[in-house]
DNA sequence: ATGAAAGCGCTAACAA
DNA sequence: TTGTTAGCGCTTTCAT
């Protein structure tokens, strides 16, 4: 924060007062067309640039917001990020990104931070429940959670359906014995996913179609040797496989194919998400729309800042569609 | 920005002036612990928020540094933007990231933003020769890209060497004759990578090593398609790859596997960057240490904000090293 | 159409 | 040890 020429200096340049460049600078007030030209000129000469630190302690508002997120290098997290600052950007707003790691303490600290810097909202990816529960008065929306008890803005995808596209995608390659492979955890994206493929399968099948749910911590690794670890107790008699996220379908994949169970002819597999590993390794998957989900979040955010809208729904759906790939085309 | 309780109110409420609060708060100048004890609890009890806003405005030191990105989509600057904000944070101070999509005048656009909300300092990763030409006062580090004309702090990978080890792996290998894969585009990194390489042909070998450069634009899609070219026209007699990227690497072996050409036993083939898609694939590659490109040049940003530090060399350059996978694995 | 003046919340001399 | 005061750069009434 170098000295940089002040409004002040401009307005005596200008020969004018601080007040009337005040007024030039933000179209409002009257000013005449030639008292307007000088201070543009004069701004333009000494390349002058408003001080948005001052401007905002006047006004109360930072033009800025914050993300907390819980690793920007998740290439869902990024995307959504990405489209996040596209739309603030031409709004005038500056973004300051926030990783936790999913640590809720590093959360809560990010919050007050962001706090002091008086942003004028923010957007949780993906927040923890205590994070949720803060009490704060500035304007949020979610993200991929729902808060259980408060009351909050939301953008979530529609994940009870990508579950439904996911199974009606097998059921129609005539898959039978199903595995889901799913985040271990309780949080409702990932149990909407499966709700919706649960059914799915009730609405498409004459209960022809057994299930089995493989709990595991969210990590290649870990889908890996959970299906290894199947394979090898001869519990694997499977010729579909759902998987609640691309990376632990692609961990699935490589232990069938470590044993040589081939995709798709004895087992079809379909990811979610439809990030880059699903694309890379051609797994068919559900597709997030990423640029609208972020988009929509700070749509709405903004609007509520700048309460411009005097109603919002309370929950944002944004529809998924089925992204079809290889390992889910029926060798017929 | 709701309005928060001052730092006014706790001095009223604790019966002192403002001064004493600020003191307290900032562990400066003189106070009694009896009064320190008080402050604090009602400063507990309001939940008192300081204000860095108009902290920044007296102090002229806003605790923020901004990150100029292309695109933190892409993984490689996702760990490297990560890393700088871990940094960051400990030590007070957030961080804005703004992304432009490799567009000079969005480069433009967000350093004269930037500047208005009066950052401490600027990371700049990957940034184009006009957006590093820009005059501003502001502390400057570079990632990956060397300013031509202007003094600025750099951090920098070991690109030439980066090159090198990759040819040294592919001629350890018994590789004679190398297609480069290449940026079309004539900057620094990709340049010094080339060099290496060539460098390494030029130690290691009686000059029995032929190579042909491939400049394309950087997509799997475009180097898939240059090499099918090659391959189509009958002018691909190879047996060693080196693209200056994991991208273009995986992308040229999509054409080869195409064309039932096998990675390792007819062509070994090294990437570079070391990022997720040659790890999924098993592409040998030179890997670069984002974590310490962005822990380095935070930690150089900062030193020179707080000049903490009297002299900081003008370069950082940062090893990397070769990551060995199955596409140069010896079959003897 | 323009200007004077107050004040946003904080810190830093300087006084007491 | 504590308080008084000025002022960071801006916006915004209210005069003129």
């Amino acid at each position: 924060m170098k000295d940089k020429i002040t409004i002040r200096k401009i307005a005596e340049l200008a020969g004018v007062s601080s007040a009337t460049v005040s007024k030039v600078l933000n179209n409002n007030g009257r000013y005449s067309e030639e008292t307007r030209k000088k201070i543009l000129d004069i701004i333009e000469k000494y390349n002058y640039q408003p001080n948005q630190v001052a401007k905002s302690l006047r006004t109360n508002k930072s033009k800025t917001i914050g993300i907390i997120v819980p690793d920007i290098t998740n290439e869902f997290f990024a995307q959504i990020v990405l489209a996040i600052e596209k739309y603030c950007d031409p709004l005038g707003y500056s973004v300051f990104i926030c990783n936790t790691g999913e640590n809720e303490e590093k959360e809560i600290q990010h919050l007050k931070k962001l706090e002091q810097q008086r942003v004028d909202g923010l957007i949780y990816l993906s927040g923890s429940d205590k994070l949720l529960q803060m009490n704060t008065t500035l304007p949020i929306v979610c993200i991929d959670r729902k808060p259980k008890q408060k009351h909050a803005f939301i953008v979530t995808s529609d994940n009870f359906n990508g579950g439904y596209l996911a199974a009606k995608k097998l059921i129609e390659n005539n898959c039978n014995h199903i595995l889901i492979i799913r985040d271990y955890r309780d949080n409702i994206p990932t149990s909407d996913r499966v709700l919706g493929f649960e059914s799915a399968i009730k609405d498409n099948s004459q209960n022809t179609i057994s299930k089995y749910v493989l709990k595991v911590e969210v990590g290649i690794e870990q889908a890996k040797q959970a299906v290894t670890s199947l394979i090898k107790n001869n519990k694997f008699h499977f010729d579909g496989v759902f998987a609640t996220t691309d990376w632990l379908a692609y961990g699935g994949m490589l232990a069938l194919r470590e044993h040589g169970i081939r995709i798709p002819e004895d087992v079809k597999i379909v990811g979610y998400d439809n990030i880059s590993i699903a694309k890379y390794n051609s797994i068919t998957s559900v597709n997030q729309n990423k640029e609208l989900l972020g988009e929509k979040a700070a749509e709405i955010l903004i609007g509520i800042i700048e309460n411009k809208t005097d109603y919002f729904q309370d929950i944002v759906t944004i529809p998924v569609n089925l992204v079809e790939r290889n390992s889910t085309f029926s060798i017929s």
